[in-house]
DNA sequence: AGCTATTCATAATA
DNA sequence: TTATTATGAATAGCT
C-alpha cells in the first residue's frame, strides 16, 4: 500500500524509519481504537519508538492495570505477582515475629499471664529477677558514682572555704586598721559569692535523678 | 475496505462481530509486527475479545515485564509499583516496630542497658518489680490452690485410713475366730491395696511443677 | 507536512 | 469457519 511494496525488514534510512515510524503507529492506533468499538473488545497497546518516545492506547472501558490484571489471570504468567508474593511473604513472617515478641512483652510485664501454665511462669520470673538484677546493679553503679562525686565536691568545698575563711582573716586585719564597717561589708560579700562557693552542708539526695 | 464503507461503531450482529474481530486481531497483530521490523520500535499488545479470548504480542527482543518496567519509568504512572511501595512501606513499618520492641524486650532482660541514662532505668525497674509481682501472685495463687488441693486429700485420706482401720478390726475378730495366721494375712492386704489409699505423710513439694 | 499511485485490509458474500 | 472479491484504507515515495 504505497507507491510500490516494501520488504518487511529494518528501514536503514533513518528519516524515513521515522517517517514510516509516524504514519503506521497512527495507523495501529486507529485499527485498536476501531476494534475496540466494533468489536467490544479490550485493547492496550504500548509503542516506544527507536529514539525511546513512548506511545500507549487502552479501550476506555478499562484501564492499563486492570487489562494486566486480567491478562496475568487469564494467562498465568507472573508479571508483578511474583514480586508481590515475595513482599507479602515477608510481611507475614514479620508479623509473626512481632507477635511472639508482642506476647513475651505482655508477659514479662505481667499480663496475659492467667492462661499459662504454672511451669511457664518459671523462666519468666527468672528473667524478672535477672532483669531487676542487672537493672539495681546499674543504678548501685551510678549511685556510688554520684557519692563518690559528692564527696570530691564537699572536700573541694571544704579547702574553699578555708582558704575563703584565710583571706578574710587577712582582708579583716587590714580593714580593722582602715574602716570599722567591716560586719555590713562582710555580709554583702557572702551575698554576692556565687552558690558553688558557698560551704553548704551535705545533703546526700538519692532520687536526684527521678 | 471492503464491499462497503462501514460506521466505525458497534457490530450488532454477533456473529459478524466475531468474524470482524478474527480479521482485524490478524490484521494488527501484523501491523504491530511490522513496525517492530520496519522501524526498529517496541511493541507490547494485548487484546481481549468481548468472549474473554486473550492475543497477545510483544516484540521479539523484550518481554511484557521489560516494556511494561519501561513504561512506567517513561510515563511516571504506577502500575505494579504503587503496590509494591505500599507493601514496602509496610515492611518498614513492621520492621520499626519489631526494632522498638526488641529494644524494650533487651532492657527488660538487663541488656544494653549501659548506654540508658539513669533517669531511663527508673521506669524499666518499675515494670519489671510490677511484672515479678504479677508473676509471683500468679504463683502463690497456684500454691494455695495445691495446698488446698493437698488438705483435701489429707482429710479424705484419713477418713478412709478410719473406715479401713474399722473394717480391719471387723475382720480381724471375725478370723481370729476361726484364723490365727493374721498378721500374715494383714501384712498381704496392706500391700495390695492402692496407693492412693494408704495413709501416707504428708510431705508438701513445693517444686513439684518445676 | 501534503499528495497520490499503489498495495493492503477487509466487508460483504458465498 | 474459510475463501473470494470488490472496495475503501493505509501508506511509500516524492514534493
Amino acid at each position: 500500500m504505497g507507491r510500490g511494496k516494501i520488504e518487511i525488514k529494518r528501514i536503514e534510512n533513518s528519516t524515513n524509519r521515522q517517517v514510516t515510524y509516524s504514519k503506521r503507529r497512527g495507523g495501529i492506533l486507529k485499527k485498536a481504537k476501531e476494534i475496540t468499538v466494533l468489536c467490544d473488545a479490550q485493547v492496550s497497546l504500548v509503542i516506544f519508538s527507536s529514539t525511546g518516545k513512548i506511545s500507549e492506547y487502552c479501550s476506555p472501558s478499562t484501564t492499563l492495570v486492570k487489562i494486566l490484571d486480567r491478562y496475568q489471570k487469564s494467562s498465568g504468567k507472573k508479571l508483578w505477582d511474583a514480586k508481590h508474593e515475595h513482599l507479602s511473604n515477608e510481611v507475614e513472617r514479620i508479623k509473626k515475629e512481632n507477635d511472639s515478641m508482642q506476647i513475651k512483652l505482655r508477659h514479662l510485664k505481667g499480663e496475659d499471664i492467667t492462661s499459662l501454665h504454672p511451669r511457664e511462669l518459671i523462666p519468666i520470673e527468672e528473667a524478672l529477677q535477672n532483669g531487676l538484677a542487672c537493672v539495681r546493679s546499674k543504678q548501685m553503679e551510678y549511685l556510688k558514682m554520684l557519692k563518690k562525686n559528692e564527696r570530691t565536691l564537699e572536700e573541694e568545698n571544704k579547702r574553699l572555704s578555708y582558704i575563703l575563711h584565710q583571706q578574710q582573716l587577712a582582708m579583716d586585719g587590714n580593714a580593722r586598721e582602715m574602716d570599722h564597717g567591716y560586719n555590713q561589708r562582710e555580709r554583702e560579700y557572702h551575698q554576692q559569692l556565687p552558690f558553688t562557693f558557698r560551704l553548704q552542708p551535705i545533703q546526700p539526695n538519692l532520687h536526684q535523678n527521678q
